[in-house]
DNA sequence: GATGAATGAGCGTTCATTCAT
DNA sequence: AATGAATGAACGCTCATTCAT
């Protein structure tokens, strides 16, 4: 008995991946990931329990791999506004690095399917985030605001600027990048 | 012979929004359509020409309808500011009054078989915006920075709130959207 | 009440033909016949009872036809040679004439849902050549061999030639003709 | 895994051959042939690229077994004449034991569907003959006509009168193949 | 007489999944 | 562990036919 092949794994996610980002989550059958994957589908169903669990194993890792992306370099020592920055920074170069992970998980998001228990498990991944927001608030630095509205205006607006940017193949240099974090800072910051 | 049925038209649309927002994009099938709607699945063959016309069709007929809610009632002389609190609170007015056209629109302009013809085509609908927010570079309202970074803060952490607060089944009350409009305004308006 | 449009059942008649000998019996549906027409697919069955009456009535009318063209010119005076001669060059001129009748009719025919009942009409039409069989028996200038050897070798090759010469776009000049006619008469006549 | 099953593929083009010539082409379904074969719709699939490649399959594999059933017994020191009453008599032979085959490839050829390219593979099978027919109209035993002239009197009142005696359940004796043969001979033969 | 709308049944094909090796 | 064969159910769509005007 081999043991599983990791690499297999990998290139069963990463075909199902690449086959939703071009051709949407309707038009991926699992014998299309299996092809792509160069595996026999009844090969995918020995890494993972069916097509659900296959898809929403793949959006909880790549949330993962983001959340570390943006947070892992985060140090409690930093002011708000450089933390804040820096997280800023490494976002947008995640989403250049690996659009493919930034393309599939808006348009996993966006499904119905995903159930609330793994949309809880992923959120965790972003608790830092949360306790720095929080901190800012403290400190007076942030607007005394409902949370949700602070995450909205920190991140989407971003998001949504990198998705234009992945489609339309282009990306914003220093200069761009300077003026919309400080939109997004006026947008959070207490005056 | 019988003239077309508009009423069958829209229970076609209808249920087609309906299913894909319950079951989402990829479990949604013309029969299940049919069913939904009180027809038989070769009606359906009448009214569009397959089913990625329907869906089409459904987006940019949302899209228009969205659009009308939050532009038609913009009216040239007001100020900046006050346009903008306007479509603000008409679009977070649409988001509670329709909440399956705006989670149906997200779900499927994340999908990559949107093809860029009717992107198009709905972008145009929304230029009266782009027009406001030249008229407000112009006169020195708004920041002096690309046009999609404006529309980014303008309307996407709205969107993104929505979005959770439809799933969530909460509403955001005067003050809360006071607050967010506040959060916008000091993103795009020249402090 | 308006009386039936005759140019109409031709149009159907016709349609039908061609669409068959385009796509063939299998890919010929109602509807197509219908739109090729310019008429409503409920118009057809005005004219025929259903699609299977549709094509049973085009076929005994083109053998009809067919019938004619070969067998009017016939006359009892003439020699039995000269009589074959005389249908041997009617027939090749009507396939040329009329490609699409007789390449309809090879498909047909070999279609296993022709029943019996119009098989023997269709025979019917041709019972004026059956007679001219037995008389050259009778004169003994026919071999006297079971009737529908003598029919066989009369008539299968030419039609066999002249799908091949339709389908190639070619045609035998007079020579060619007389080579052919040779052959013929050589297989039945009597030394 | 399994390996493919012979028999399998076999049952299928076994039951759509008897489909075929039971209800026709046009009524002779994807479904029902796997019905008939006691296989699910999806395993044709395994075995045959699409309805069209299965039914293409079916009739070179028949032509080719024809063909075989009519030359292989052919050698080279055989007179002309003795060389063709062979073949005259496998064919009949072959007609009366494989009735299926050649109801089918008279059905199938006369369709529109049939492309070229196989029409061509299928000729193939049967150069041999065409060899044949060269030698005797070099040893001047052949009358001295087109090519094409002669097959067309050598095989096809044969195959005409075969279809109708598998139509009529009926068979020719020994004499009446005689008979038959000696038609076909004057036809080709030169004097 | 003539029509386009309407339909349930069926089309050719692919699906997610399991079987047998 | 890994496979290609195998499947019943479902897919998107079209069929022959009838309905309502």
């Amino acid at each position: 008995m081999r043991p599983k092949d990791e690499n297999k794994r990998e290139a069963i996610l990463n075909s199902a991946m690449v086959l939703i980002n071009t051709y949407g989550l309707a038009h991926t059958s699992m014998s299309k990931i299996a092809r792509e994957a160069g595996v026999s589908p009844a090969t995918i169903y020995i890494y993972f329990e069916n097509k659900d669990h296959l898809l929403t194993s793949l959006y909880v890792e790549v949330k993962r791999e983001m959340s570390h992306a943006i947070l892992d370099s985060l140090d409690d020592d930093l002011e708000i506004r450089d933390a804040f920055r820096l997280m800023w920074e490494n976002l947008y170069a995640y989403y250049l690095a690996y659009p493919d992970h930034f393309v599939f998980a808006e348009q996993f998001c966006n499904a119905p399917i995903v159930d609330s228990v793994q949309q809880e498990e992923v959120e965790g991944f972003f608790a830092p985030f949360t306790r720095l927001i929080e901190r800012g608030q403290e400190e007076g630095v942030l607007k005394d605001v409902p949370m949700d509205l602070l995450v909205a205006f920190a991140f989407h607006p971003l998001t949504q600027l990198a998705k234009q940017h992945v489609k339309e193949g282009i990306a914003m240099d220093d200069e761009g990048l300077e003026a919309a974090f400080s939109c997004a800072w006026d947008a959070v910051s207490r005056g």
